[in-house]
DNA sequence: CAAAACAAGACAAATTTAAACCTATTTATC
DNA sequence: GATAAATAGGTTTAAATTTGTCTTGTTTTG
Protein backbone atom coordinates (compact mmCIF):
# COMPACT_ATOMS: atom_id res chain seq x y z
CA UNK A 1 0.00 0.00 0.00
CA UNK A 2 1.21 3.45 -0.77
CA UNK A 3 4.77 2.40 -1.94
CA UNK A 4 7.23 4.01 -4.18
CA UNK A 5 8.79 2.58 -7.45
CA UNK A 6 12.06 0.53 -7.72
CA UNK A 7 13.01 3.00 -9.95
CA UNK A 8 12.30 5.84 -7.28
CA UNK A 9 14.38 3.89 -4.69
CA UNK A 10 17.53 3.70 -6.69
CA UNK A 11 17.11 7.28 -8.02
CA UNK A 12 16.86 8.27 -4.02
CA UNK A 13 20.11 6.23 -3.45
CA UNK A 14 21.74 7.47 -6.25
CA UNK A 15 21.12 11.35 -4.93
CA UNK A 16 22.02 10.62 -1.41
CA UNK A 17 25.20 8.95 -2.56
CA UNK A 18 25.88 12.45 -4.63
CA UNK A 19 24.83 14.22 -1.79
CA UNK A 20 27.96 12.40 0.23
CA UNK A 21 30.43 13.34 -2.31
CA UNK A 22 32.05 16.64 -2.74
CA UNK A 23 29.67 19.26 -4.81
CA UNK A 24 31.50 19.37 -7.82
CA UNK A 25 32.53 15.46 -8.29
CA UNK A 26 31.06 13.95 -11.19
CA UNK A 27 30.45 10.00 -10.74
CA UNK A 28 29.61 7.51 -13.34
CA UNK A 29 26.17 5.06 -13.41
CA UNK A 30 28.59 2.54 -13.56
CA UNK A 31 30.35 3.30 -10.38
CA UNK A 32 26.82 4.59 -8.50
CA UNK A 33 25.20 0.89 -9.50
CA UNK A 34 28.21 -0.58 -8.47
CA UNK A 35 28.55 0.66 -5.20
CA UNK A 36 24.68 0.73 -4.23
CA UNK A 37 24.24 -2.96 -6.28
CA UNK A 38 21.43 -3.02 -9.10
CA UNK A 39 21.05 -2.56 -12.43
CA UNK A 40 22.92 -0.13 -14.29
CA UNK A 41 20.86 0.36 -17.23
CA UNK A 42 17.75 0.97 -14.94
CA UNK A 43 19.55 3.65 -12.41
CA UNK A 44 20.25 5.21 -15.97
CA UNK A 45 16.92 5.65 -16.77
CA UNK A 46 16.32 6.81 -13.32
CA UNK A 47 19.25 9.86 -13.56
CA UNK A 48 18.50 10.97 -17.03
CA UNK A 49 14.60 11.84 -15.03
CA UNK A 50 16.63 13.43 -12.15
CA UNK A 51 18.98 15.34 -14.67
CA UNK A 52 15.40 16.40 -16.75
CA UNK A 53 13.75 17.51 -13.49
CA UNK A 54 17.17 19.37 -12.99
CA UNK A 55 17.94 17.49 -9.89
CA UNK A 56 20.89 16.33 -11.55
CA UNK A 57 23.88 17.60 -14.34
CA UNK A 58 25.11 15.41 -16.06
CA UNK A 59 28.77 15.70 -17.95
CA UNK A 60 29.39 14.06 -21.27
CA UNK A 61 32.08 11.71 -22.88
CA UNK A 62 34.93 10.30 -21.51
CA UNK A 63 35.16 11.35 -17.58
CA UNK A 64 31.53 12.29 -17.33
CA UNK A 65 28.97 11.26 -14.98
CA UNK A 66 26.54 13.21 -13.08
CA UNK A 67 26.45 15.30 -9.94
CA UNK A 68 23.86 16.96 -8.16
CA UNK A 69 22.80 20.47 -9.70
CA UNK A 70 21.72 21.86 -6.34
CA UNK A 71 22.68 21.67 -2.35
CA UNK A 72 20.84 18.79 -0.84
CA UNK A 73 19.33 21.29 1.11
CA UNK A 74 17.60 22.40 -1.76
CA UNK A 75 16.35 18.59 -3.01
CA UNK A 76 13.28 16.96 -1.44
CA UNK A 77 12.09 13.49 -1.47
CA UNK A 78 9.00 15.09 -3.17
CA UNK A 79 11.11 16.95 -5.93
CA UNK A 80 12.10 12.91 -6.43
CA UNK A 81 9.14 11.62 -6.54
CA UNK A 82 7.97 14.24 -9.81
CA UNK A 83 10.98 13.58 -11.04
CA UNK A 84 10.88 9.72 -11.67
CA UNK A 85 7.01 9.03 -11.10
CA UNK A 86 5.50 12.46 -12.27
CA UNK A 87 2.82 14.07 -10.17
CA UNK A 88 1.28 12.46 -6.85
CA UNK A 89 -2.34 11.26 -7.64
CA UNK A 90 -3.84 9.52 -4.55
CA UNK A 91 -6.66 8.55 -6.97
CA UNK A 92 -8.08 8.00 -10.67
CA UNK A 93 -10.06 11.18 -10.82
CA UNK A 94 -7.38 13.23 -9.71
CA UNK A 95 -4.96 12.15 -12.77
CA UNK A 96 -7.68 12.26 -15.01
CA UNK A 97 -8.77 15.87 -14.28
CA UNK A 98 -11.65 14.70 -12.12
CA UNK A 99 -13.10 12.00 -14.35
CA UNK A 100 -14.88 9.01 -12.53
CA UNK A 101 -17.42 7.12 -13.30
CA UNK A 102 -18.70 8.19 -10.03
CA UNK A 103 -18.82 11.92 -9.80
CA UNK A 104 -22.53 12.12 -9.46
CA UNK A 105 -22.70 10.48 -5.87
CA UNK A 106 -19.46 10.69 -5.01
CA UNK A 107 -18.70 13.66 -2.30
CA UNK A 108 -15.27 12.74 -1.11
CA UNK A 109 -13.36 14.25 -3.60
CA UNK A 110 -12.55 16.94 -1.49
CA UNK A 111 -11.17 15.93 1.20
CA UNK A 112 -9.24 12.98 -0.10
CA UNK A 113 -7.44 15.76 -2.52
CA UNK A 114 -6.53 17.88 0.68
CA UNK A 115 -5.00 14.18 2.14
CA UNK A 116 -3.21 14.36 -1.45
CA UNK A 117 -1.69 17.97 -0.55
CA UNK A 118 -1.08 17.31 2.38
CA UNK A 119 0.70 13.96 1.89
CA UNK A 120 2.62 15.93 -1.05
CA UNK A 121 3.72 18.20 2.19
CA UNK A 122 5.24 15.77 3.59
CA UNK A 123 7.49 14.74 1.18
CA UNK A 124 8.23 18.34 0.46
CA UNK A 125 9.64 19.30 4.16
CA UNK A 126 11.97 16.16 4.01
CA UNK A 127 15.00 17.15 2.50
CA UNK A 128 18.19 15.36 1.04
CA UNK A 129 19.73 16.56 4.02
CA UNK A 130 17.69 15.24 6.24
CA UNK A 131 17.77 11.89 5.32
CA UNK A 132 22.10 11.91 5.18
CA UNK A 133 21.64 13.67 9.21
CA UNK A 134 19.64 10.56 10.04
CA UNK A 135 20.66 7.20 11.34
CA UNK B 1 2.96 8.41 -7.87
CA UNK B 2 1.36 7.31 -4.38
CA UNK B 3 -1.16 6.49 -5.70
CA UNK B 4 -4.07 3.61 -4.30
CA UNK B 5 -5.40 1.04 -6.24
CA UNK B 6 -8.85 0.66 -7.59
CA UNK B 7 -9.77 -1.52 -5.62
CA UNK B 8 -9.32 0.45 -2.95
CA UNK B 9 -11.42 3.06 -4.59
CA UNK B 10 -14.35 0.39 -5.34
CA UNK B 11 -13.60 -0.34 -1.53
CA UNK B 12 -13.98 3.43 -0.27
CA UNK B 13 -16.97 4.06 -2.33
CA UNK B 14 -18.76 1.22 -0.98
CA UNK B 15 -18.25 2.09 3.12
CA UNK B 16 -19.20 5.95 1.94
CA UNK B 17 -22.20 4.91 0.24
CA UNK B 18 -22.93 2.64 3.16
CA UNK B 19 -22.82 4.73 5.62
CA UNK B 20 -25.11 7.10 3.96
CA UNK B 21 -27.52 4.23 4.69
CA UNK B 22 -29.59 3.66 8.25
CA UNK B 23 -26.99 2.23 9.94
CA UNK B 24 -28.85 -1.45 10.25
CA UNK B 25 -29.78 -1.27 6.13
CA UNK B 26 -28.02 -4.05 4.42
CA UNK B 27 -27.21 -3.64 0.98
CA UNK B 28 -26.44 -6.02 -1.75
CA UNK B 29 -23.25 -6.10 -3.51
CA UNK B 30 -25.03 -6.08 -6.30
CA UNK B 31 -27.22 -2.64 -5.40
CA UNK B 32 -23.66 -0.78 -4.76
CA UNK B 33 -21.92 -1.91 -8.07
CA UNK B 34 -24.98 -0.87 -9.94
CA UNK B 35 -25.37 2.51 -7.88
CA UNK B 36 -21.66 3.46 -8.34
CA UNK B 37 -20.81 1.61 -11.50
CA UNK B 38 -18.15 -0.80 -11.09
CA UNK B 39 -17.46 -4.92 -11.60
CA UNK B 40 -20.03 -6.49 -9.04
CA UNK B 41 -17.15 -9.38 -9.54
CA UNK B 42 -14.06 -7.23 -8.25
CA UNK B 43 -16.20 -5.33 -5.42
CA UNK B 44 -17.43 -8.67 -3.76
CA UNK B 45 -13.61 -8.97 -3.81
CA UNK B 46 -13.14 -5.73 -1.63
CA UNK B 47 -16.03 -6.33 0.16
CA UNK B 48 -14.53 -9.36 1.56
CA UNK B 49 -11.72 -7.44 2.29
CA UNK B 50 -13.43 -4.75 4.69
CA UNK B 51 -15.43 -7.87 6.01
CA UNK B 52 -12.05 -9.71 6.80
CA UNK B 53 -11.12 -6.76 8.38
CA UNK B 54 -13.98 -6.14 10.49
CA UNK B 55 -14.94 -2.83 8.30
CA UNK B 56 -17.91 -4.84 7.11
CA UNK B 57 -20.65 -7.23 8.62
CA UNK B 58 -22.21 -9.56 5.69
CA UNK B 59 -25.15 -11.39 5.77
CA UNK B 60 -25.66 -14.20 3.82
CA UNK B 61 -28.73 -15.83 2.18
CA UNK B 62 -31.74 -14.16 0.45
CA UNK B 63 -32.27 -10.83 1.88
CA UNK B 64 -28.35 -10.59 2.74
CA UNK B 65 -25.88 -7.83 1.49
CA UNK B 66 -23.46 -6.27 3.74
CA UNK B 67 -23.85 -3.37 6.30
CA UNK B 68 -21.12 -0.93 8.06
CA UNK B 69 -19.49 -3.12 11.52
CA UNK B 70 -18.89 0.16 13.37
CA UNK B 71 -19.92 4.06 13.06
CA UNK B 72 -18.52 5.63 10.09
CA UNK B 73 -16.59 7.99 13.00
CA UNK B 74 -14.56 5.30 13.74
CA UNK B 75 -13.66 4.21 10.56
CA UNK B 76 -10.62 5.42 8.87
CA UNK B 77 -9.12 6.12 5.36
CA UNK B 78 -5.84 4.41 6.65
CA UNK B 79 -8.27 1.32 8.19
CA UNK B 80 -9.67 0.55 4.50
CA UNK B 81 -6.54 0.53 2.76
CA UNK B 82 -4.82 -1.62 5.42
CA UNK B 83 -7.92 -4.36 4.69
CA UNK B 84 -7.49 -4.25 0.82
CA UNK B 85 -4.04 -3.25 -0.02
CA UNK B 86 -2.12 -4.55 3.73
CA UNK B 87 0.20 -2.57 5.58
CA UNK B 88 1.48 0.64 4.29
CA UNK B 89 5.22 -0.32 2.98
CA UNK B 90 6.31 2.84 1.52
CA UNK B 91 10.14 1.41 0.57
CA UNK B 92 10.85 -2.60 -0.06
CA UNK B 93 13.24 -2.65 3.00
CA UNK B 94 9.76 -1.44 5.02
CA UNK B 95 8.02 -4.66 3.55
CA UNK B 96 10.68 -6.80 3.62
CA UNK B 97 11.92 -6.71 7.07
CA UNK B 98 14.82 -4.32 6.45
CA UNK B 99 16.16 -6.60 3.71
CA UNK B 100 17.96 -4.28 1.30
CA UNK B 101 21.06 -5.02 -1.46
CA UNK B 102 21.97 -1.61 0.07
CA UNK B 103 21.69 -1.87 3.84
CA UNK B 104 25.57 -1.43 4.33
CA UNK B 105 25.30 1.98 2.97
CA UNK B 106 22.01 2.97 3.30
CA UNK B 107 21.88 5.91 5.74
CA UNK B 108 18.01 7.10 5.27
CA UNK B 109 16.17 4.58 6.41
CA UNK B 110 15.01 6.01 9.70
CA UNK B 111 13.70 9.24 8.05
CA UNK B 112 12.20 7.60 5.68
CA UNK B 113 10.40 5.04 7.53
CA UNK B 114 9.13 8.15 10.07
CA UNK B 115 7.65 9.17 6.54
CA UNK B 116 5.66 6.39 6.17
CA UNK B 117 3.86 6.68 9.83
CA UNK B 118 3.19 9.81 8.98
CA UNK B 119 1.38 9.68 5.96
CA UNK B 120 -0.27 6.21 7.23
CA UNK B 121 -1.10 9.01 10.37
CA UNK B 122 -2.81 11.76 7.77
CA UNK B 123 -4.64 8.51 6.66
CA UNK B 124 -5.89 7.52 10.15
CA UNK B 125 -7.08 10.95 10.91
CA UNK B 126 -9.18 11.32 7.62
CA UNK B 127 -12.46 9.31 9.05
CA UNK B 128 -15.59 8.16 6.91
CA UNK B 129 -17.35 10.79 7.98
CA UNK B 130 -15.68 13.71 7.11
CA UNK B 131 -15.66 12.06 4.12
CA UNK B 132 -19.00 12.14 4.52
CA UNK B 133 -19.47 15.81 4.85
CA UNK B 134 -17.31 17.79 2.60
CA UNK B 135 -18.26 18.73 -0.61
C1' DC C 1 -36.86 -26.96 -2.73
C1' DA C 2 -35.76 -22.77 -5.33
C1' DA C 3 -33.77 -18.48 -5.59
C1' DA C 4 -30.84 -14.88 -3.82
C1' DA C 5 -26.92 -13.71 -1.86
C1' DC C 6 -22.16 -14.14 0.14
C1' DA C 7 -17.43 -17.13 0.11
C1' DA C 8 -13.58 -18.29 -1.98
C1' DG C 9 -10.38 -20.25 -5.01
C1' DA C 10 -8.77 -20.65 -9.75
C1' DC C 11 -8.01 -18.65 -13.93
C1' DA C 12 -7.36 -15.09 -17.60
C1' DA C 13 -6.61 -10.59 -19.34
C1' DA C 14 -4.68 -6.22 -19.04
C1' DT C 15 -1.63 -3.04 -17.25
C1' DT C 16 2.44 -1.52 -15.13
C1' DT C 17 7.06 -2.03 -13.75
C1' DA C 18 11.61 -3.58 -14.36
C1' DA C 19 15.20 -4.75 -17.06
C1' DA C 20 17.83 -5.46 -21.20
C1' DC C 21 19.26 -4.21 -25.80
C1' DC C 22 20.86 -1.32 -29.27
C1' DT C 23 22.32 2.63 -31.70
C1' DA C 24 23.54 7.15 -31.35
C1' DT C 25 26.30 11.24 -29.67
C1' DT C 26 29.67 13.56 -26.84
C1' DT C 27 34.34 14.25 -25.36
C1' DA C 28 38.98 13.36 -23.08
C1' DT C 29 43.07 11.25 -24.19
C1' DC C 30 46.53 9.11 -26.90
C1' DG D 1 41.96 11.58 -36.07
C1' DA D 2 41.10 7.13 -33.73
C1' DT D 3 39.62 5.16 -29.65
C1' DA D 4 37.37 4.46 -25.52
C1' DA D 5 34.33 5.97 -21.89
C1' DA D 6 30.39 7.91 -20.94
C1' DT D 7 25.52 9.85 -21.37
C1' DA D 8 20.93 9.96 -24.54
C1' DG D 9 17.24 7.75 -25.71
C1' DG D 10 14.30 4.59 -28.24
C1' DT D 11 12.59 -0.24 -28.66
C1' DT D 12 11.68 -4.49 -26.98
C1' DT D 13 11.33 -8.24 -23.67
C1' DA D 14 10.27 -10.12 -19.25
C1' DA D 15 8.29 -10.15 -14.85
C1' DA D 16 5.10 -8.77 -11.63
C1' DT D 17 0.95 -6.88 -10.24
C1' DT D 18 -3.60 -5.52 -10.82
C1' DT D 19 -8.02 -6.15 -12.49
C1' DG D 20 -11.62 -8.84 -13.82
C1' DT D 21 -14.08 -13.31 -14.70
C1' DC D 22 -15.58 -17.95 -13.86
C1' DT D 23 -16.96 -21.63 -11.23
C1' DT D 24 -18.34 -24.05 -7.34
C1' DG D 25 -19.94 -24.03 -2.79
C1' DT D 26 -22.59 -22.45 1.28
C1' DT D 27 -26.15 -19.97 3.66
C1' DT D 28 -30.78 -18.56 4.26
C1' DT D 29 -35.45 -16.85 3.26
C1' DG D 30 -39.85 -17.86 1.49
Amino acid sequence: MLKVSRKFEYGLHAVVFLARKEPEAVVTVKEMSLEIGFSQEFLAKAMQNLKRAGIAVSVQGVNGGYRLAKSPDDITVSDIGRAIEGEPHLMRCSAENGKCEIQATCTHRPYMFMLERRIDSLLADTTVTSLLLSR
